[in-house]
DNA sequence: GCATAAGGAGACAGATCTGTTTCCTTGATG
DNA sequence: CATCAAGGAAACAGATCTGTCTCCTTATGC
């Protein structure tokens, strides 16, 4: 294994065991053993734990970006279909076996203080996506993009979080759609 | 101080650390000393640390109850006025200081087997919430009492945690209160 | 085949965690 | 005032955590 997969492999492992089990639990050790990577090679890559927290982070955030923008443009092309199929790429990410809630919602219940490279991550993730949903409002010629934006960010946020607590996860997707169209419904109507 | 007071002393400060900190991050030798309680009465009261966690997500529960839901019925009595009077006693409990999300959502992001006493709290917690907003609605007369809670208690949800990640905390009841008003509006009307 | 460098395995140090126990202070009661 | 129990302070045990360092295997170039 070289070099640069050895330190994806350690990046994609602590994805894996951050989001399920939560930062503070999950220790050096069970990282490594998962990944079969030294804790040498850890810390050559690694100045600390707080720095493959950080590397994880980014990782999730490029790797989302991509899979599920892609998706959602995959699946539709106008803005308003669009916007909708947000909810159906947000189903297949709930009903995904290793669906263990946003990372970065997670994130922010283990750090508080706002002040902090981890939370600025979790922002700049947060308006990555409501950014995006602006840009499809904007194309759909919704009067205020950025409010209904700003509604179905929250739409999805209230998703993502009741289907990690309800385990209804299929449920959970269904009831956002189903918000989600009338928020634009009203917003195209006024 | 007498015996329960210490009790509950303990079980109010475990709620404050780790609402703030989180639960791994929170040491009981943390607790002890915020409390000023020994570790002899802790674990006197308490079988483990675990147990503590169990009373103070119990004792959450209660005041959450108590307060949040008196809080809306002071404000309003009309049943759709009380479900957007919601998102004013939720805007007041985001812009408190001690606010750092729903502890409930953090405890879901550290224990993440959803056959667990925590993951159980937390679900009857949810539950509870939705229950209420959908007597509220079925006392408004919706046509889908049950359809408009999930959605509501979904924007709650959402709501939440955008106040907590993104630090502006009135901007993010606004949103909620105008979202849940076009949601209301549509089930009414429709 | 040999020298050299990279990396894995794991011992180790030092801190911190939970939970137990010991010792001593303090306060209530007869 | 004397006695005695309750509880705080803190030592302690044992586990676990992060981060460093040593030893040894293995692969590669000459």
């Amino acid at each position: 294994m070289s070099e640069s997969q050895r330190r994806e492999q350690l990046i994609d492992t602590a994805i894996e065991l951050f989001a399920k089990h939560g930062f503070h639990a999950t220790g050096i050790d069970t990282i490594l053993a998962a990944s079969g990577v030294s804790k040498k090679t850890l810390y050559r890559h690694f100045r600390s734990k707080d720095e493959l927290i950080l590397a994880a982070l980014r990782k999730y955030d490029g790797l989302f970006r991509n899979n599920f923008m892609r998706a959602v443009e995959s699946r539709a092309t106008a803005p308003r279909d669009r916007l909708l199929a947000v909810f159906d790429v947000a189903r297949d990410w709930f009903e995904d076996n290793s669906f263990y809630g946003c990372m970065f919602i997670n994130a922010v219940g283990e750090y508080s203080d706002p002040d902090t490279p981890v939370r600025h991550q979790c922002k700049a993730f947060k308006s990555m996506i409501r950014d995006y949903l602006e840009q499809q409002c904007r194309g759909m010629g919704a009067p205020d993009p950025s409010g209904l934006a700003d509604e179905l960010a929250m739409v999805l946020e209230g998703a993502t979080v009741t289907a990690q607590v309800s385990q209804n996860r299929g449920r959970a997707a269904e009831i956002a759609k189903t918000a989600a169209a009338a928020l634009i419904e009203k917003a195209m109507a006024g």
